[in-house]
DNA sequence: GACGAGGAACTACCTGGGTAGTATTACCAC
DNA sequence: GTGGTAATACTACCCAGGTAGTTCCTCGTC
């Protein structure tokens, strides 16, 4: 299961992103999917797919003559792994730290503050 | 200032963390630090610390026929911009679901919960 | 059956992180 | 002043992400 960590790339952490929402997405769809926050050529995501694919994040089937992609990673073995690695990186694996340093560098709503409590206590519930 | 995000590499952050311990660090120094987890040539760390000149992460004075290095970005920037980074892009800025994420994919000590509580508290009767 | 359109394949290139060898310089000791 | 040493400077790689042009294949259509 995915030992190696992933380390993706922005434009591959999109398309993935795409993917996870509507597998079995063609080329055109992809691009299409991504033309609002980069316009990007349509070989270009074609070139990634493909590249992606070498690397086992992506697989795909024939339609006709177009090639369907669907994610080959799980989306939370992704985050994770990127959760882990953040922590890991900056934080020498200290979670309050590293949570404590987002609370501390970024506006927090009230909200979200009421919302963390409410994880924390889940968590401790869990734990128990 | 610093508005461009620090988009660091591993050993560049490494580096900057051992000057930001050890302001005024020669290379050997660096080297040094770093020889227990990662055993690179004299030379590459010498080239890193140059590269990071150019880059404005660094600085150095000359002391004799030496450099010495420190860091020209604070620690609490790069880990600002790291925390944002990973918040933004994995989770659309929902600090919320970041940490959810973080809670549910690691183990939490019964004190790590403890601690973030009241982090959590802090960061209330700082909102009030 | 010629032709245009759509799609995949191939190739090339740029960039930045990372790595390190070789060249050069400056000093010290004898 | 010659040789060794320790430092920096220069240069050249490799690799992976990212970007895209060009080519080739395969249809469907007139």
């Amino acid at each position: 299961m995915a030992a190696p960590p992933f380390r993706l790339g922005e434009l591959q952490l999109r398309i993935l992103e795409v993917l996870w929402e509507r597998p079995d997405s063609g080329v055109g769809a992809v691009h299409e999917a991504l033309k609002p926050e980069r316009d990007l050529a349509y070989t270009t995501i074609a070139t990634m797919l493909r590249k992606m694919e070498a690397r086992g994040l992506v697989t795909h089937r024939e339609e006709g003559r177009s090639f369907l992609y669907r994610a080959a990673v799980a989306a939370d073995d992704v985050n994770r792994s990127a959760g882990e690695h953040f922590v890991e990186r900056l934080f020498e694996g200290s979670l309050a730290d590293a949570v404590s340093h987002l609370l501390t560098t970024r506006e927090v709503s009230r909200a979200e503050l009421d919302q963390l409590e409410q994880l924390i206590r889940d968590a401790k519930r869990r734990a128990n």
